[in-house]
DNA sequence: TATTTTTCTTAACCTAGTTCAAGACACTTT
DNA sequence: AAAGTGTCTTGAACTAGGTTAAGAAAAATA
């Protein structure tokens, strides 16, 4: 996909009013990148702290604990941003795992080279705040339905949520990210 | 509190390094108050959208849902921001009730004037996204911690998180922060 | 000091969700 | 077509945590 005429920059321009040469900077930080489905586009213990944009696709990143349980974080489809803040922020390896759920192409913004941008064109600190905040607001919702919903209630969420992820995402994914067993989600399917 | 040199202003510092005369801007649009315990510095279902600094004391920040229950999102200890994200980004009544669990100073940045601050003074931004980025992570761990991790470990984390919320917090906020019911609070505090 | 109100604990019973183990279904690959 | 592999379902037994209701302790008020 043409970087100059990119889905992305629609997005920012939404959101701040960029010059054309701040746009081209931004741009030319970004790699553009494909992953074919199972691909990964960050693993935990690696060093790369990237900020990775979705283009096209759905990538989910994945916490996985001593015992080698994994846990869903979120599932990132088109125009989101995902990535490891914990590491982006520290100085420490990545504690989390980034993966293609399907083919998809996404662009990384390495995390150097988002310093490198925020030092030098200060405008998108703006655009990088709205994105923290409506963030938040997400997990904010997202803590709230984990300690007062219900299995099933946070299932039928989901479905109104990613509408079409069901159909290609494993089971056991879905049943992660909703903090179940997969034989438990099997069984709340079943009651439809 | 003098407001010119307030704690404050020294954690900007280490984020930004604002003019003195962004740094006397900023300040000129606060609010101190003072709360005793059990006062409101925020009502669900108002309009006033402040965002809210803790100086000293401890708030909490709470959702209340249709049934009537409450849910504790978080508590905000002395140098924490809190406030309802959610209505702060919407142009919707807040959602979320932050009240004072001991007498506390806090200072309050209404919406509009946080809107004013970041269109006169775009330093800021860099700070508000530092602030949301961390708070980022602390709200990514939570979930992590809702969903893979007992009853018995999210208190006993709290407990580290928090070492001297116990003492002067009531067990049904602690309970209802950890997502579990007072009794059940009781028993694991029995056990050790 | 007595009284009322709120907070906390205890115990008996109940349920949402887990664990384990067996099959069923859908795929590739041969 | 057979055989192998991973994904999904089903069921029986179990456990973490909820519910209800009663009482104990503590704090507020008279």
């Amino acid at each position: 996909m043409d970087l100059q005429n990119h889905p992305i920059l629609f997005h920012i321009r939404k959101n701040i009013t960029p010059t054309a040469e701040e746009e081209l900077f931004f741009i030319s930080l970004l790699n553009s990148l494909k992953l074919k489905q199972g691909e990964f586009a960050e693993k935990a213990g690696e060093v790369t702290y990237n900020f990775i944009h979705v283009t096209s696709g759905c990538l989910m990143t994945y916490y996985t604990d001593k015992d080698g349980n994994d846990q869903v974080i979120q599932f990132a489809t088109s125009g989101w941003w995902t990535g490891d803040l914990h590491s982006l922020t520290r100085q420490q390896p990545s504690i989390y795992t980034t993966r293609a759920l399907a083919d998809s192409e996404i662009l990384q913004l390495p995390k150097v080279r988002m310093e490198e941008l925020l030092d030098r064109h200060p405008i998108f600190e703006r655009y990088f705040r709205i994105m923290f905040q409506n963030s938040l607001v997400t997990h904010q919702n997202r803590i709230i339905e984990a300690f007062t919903a219900t299995a099933e209630e946070r299932y039928h969420n989901f479905q109104k949520k990613y509408p079409q992820l069901e159909q290609y995402v494993p089971l056991k994914y879905i049943a992660s990210y909703l903090g179940i067993t997969p034989e438990f989600l099997s069984k709340i399917r079943r009651k439809k």
